[in-house]
DNA sequence: TACTAAACGAGACGGTACGTCGTGTCTTCCC
DNA sequence: GGGAAGACACGACGTACCGTCTCGTTTAGTA
């Protein structure tokens, strides 16, 4: 059995590519996502623009590098006393997450290029973050006993009874979610499936 | 008592005025929001820059101000048969907004856009327009004497759970919501509330 | 009978093409022809790079505008008490201008440009500025009955043998022609045209 | 007496300094001196760029050794039946070399290259490849007893005055001389001699 | 035969100029 | 004073080449 040999040339940096995601991420805080620039990008690193072009065609792309391992752990919350306190649990963390959070800051700027740019959405649509985390949360629930008896068409639109109020409450007015209504939200949610 | 008198000068043009709100609308089916500038809409206008700036500020405000009364009229329902039937109109109303119309386009665009631009996230929440629709909608079903016995916190949100499963569908896959999972939404959004 | 209507629009600025000007004549002499870029220029004009891009197409062509008022200014020689002296006069002036006139370093420079690059060598054959110095010093020598009897063929060779030897010395050598050589030269000029 | 040892490690590569030259010599003419780049070249000679920095410094230095020796050759003329038809030889493989042949086109591009280039004057100077030429021609003409009783200062323009005129013609018209104009420059420089 | 050392190809690195485009402002003449 | 035209200073775009570097490989002489 054969070794896979390494490519010819210079191996990429490793330190030319950490210094370019720790820039976006202080950047897109900093400055924010609008103001980003790759110019700026290279320059903040300290790296040649080509460098950056030469791995990342766009700021989404690096950005989303920079941020999904962050977002996935942010959206992971341990397992409470009751299916209802999970639910809380994960609506919290989403709302936080979206709002608050520097990881989340690069998921909604992600989110919203994506409205306008294809090949934003193309890559985002790589990487279901909030589905894949509400799909956890939700396997976790039903492993407890909540939620029985879905079937068909109805586990599909789970997802997105779970994570779609609190998505718009955050998108649209842009402020965290208060405690009432994630309770609200939470039992909703559970009440349908008992 | 006396009249207010006119400004000076010359009136502003409306012919101006709506060769530039034709001129994003068309730009923003034919060439998409990213690609759309200021300089572009006033030369496809053929209208001078400093006019298209004296009236509005940024491109978003233009699209806005282009597209409210039709997203108003789109998400606009007429009365059904039953509470179930006015529901499932609206979240299909909404879903094809979203995900097929023009001026579902240029709301998509205008929300992405306020993830990462503060003042189009304000421009944007002086027009709520998706929360608009929903309340017209849940009045009607409660004047039909569903969605009895809501109170406090929970009413606040009855309208993020009506539109944010389908708003995160649409955003997040950025197609259509299928027939069967509007049904089920539907159906969840009624049983949680009576 | 009609006055020429002006163009529409902001009129160029007159500042814009002296600051211009200005910077090239200057970084010439300070860094040199291969050091000057169109970037450079813009920059130390404080000028955008739109605006010289407008006006110009390389700064071969602006160095021509700057220096070619100078260039025929430096190489025009008043009439002395003789035709040698005459000869004697032009050929030093043409010797100095070549070597340590910073109009000479820009023709130099333009002339070897030419020498790879069509466009350059184009927009030098507009204005032969050795040549028509060359032909006003003839004509002057001939108004006072030196150079009579041409004919054909050898008249047009009069300018390549005035300007060449000393053209050959300074482009190859890079440094003045001595007194004794150029009186040399003027002395062979003289004797093999008359 | 100890033979000089070989330096350790590998040999020059003479493939590769051969396919440098031969790729220089073809890229000159067919992209001329200005589109010439040292990546280009190392590219097309199918050689690690390094090791075309590692032997010559400039793009010039190359262009110098592959074209030197056919310089040489081409411009020099076998003796005649006499003087003035040695001359006229002369000035014709002159005029031919600095308007038509490749290696020409180089030495044209390197003189052009020096008016701007201090470095490239530098290279240029080490090698007269024109007064060299126009020496041994000279000498040659002396032999049969043309260009009698010249002193001082008078031989040191000989070159100049034999050279210069066509030289002017050809880098500033960058065209040929007509045969017309060789016969009358030749007649020139031997009258003045005889 | 193994070791040392330099040249080799490939290609990534930090820089910088290229020529273009969009920004928002200005200056001109016309209505 | 509004409007069309278009120049202005500014700065990001993505590309190309600069000259250097870091890999693994090749080719010689030396041990």
């Amino acid at each position: 059995m054969e070794e896979r040999t390494r490519p010819l040339g210079r191996p990429r940096s490793e330190d030319a590519r950490l210094a370019v995601l720790r820039a976006v991420d202080d950047m897109l805080v900093e400055e924010g996502y609008a103001a980003m620039t790759m110019k700026g990008i290279a320059e903040r690193a300290k790296v040649g623009r080509q460098t950056v072009y030469r791995w990342w065609s766009s700021k989404a792309e690096i950005l989303l590098e920079a941020s999904a391992a962050d977002a996935v752990r942010e959206l992971t919350v341990p397992p409470s006393e009751s299916a209802e306190g999970d639910v809380v649990a994960f609506l919290a963390a989403l709302s936080g997450f979206l709002t608050e959070s520097d990881a989340g800051l690069a998921y909604r700027a992600l989110l919203g290029e994506a409205q306008h740019d294809a090949k934003v959405a193309e890559l985002l649509r790589g990487t279901d973050v909030l589905g894949d985390a509400a799909r956890v949360l939700i396997a976790q629930v039903q492993d407890r006993g909540g939620l029985v008896g879905f079937a068909g068409a109805a586990r599909e639109t789970l997802v997105a009874e779970l994570v779609g109020p609190t998505l718009f409450r955050t998108l649209v007015e842009g402020r965290p979610v208060e405690p009432a209504a994630i309770a609200d939200m939470s039992q909703r949610f559970l009440a349908t499936s008992r």
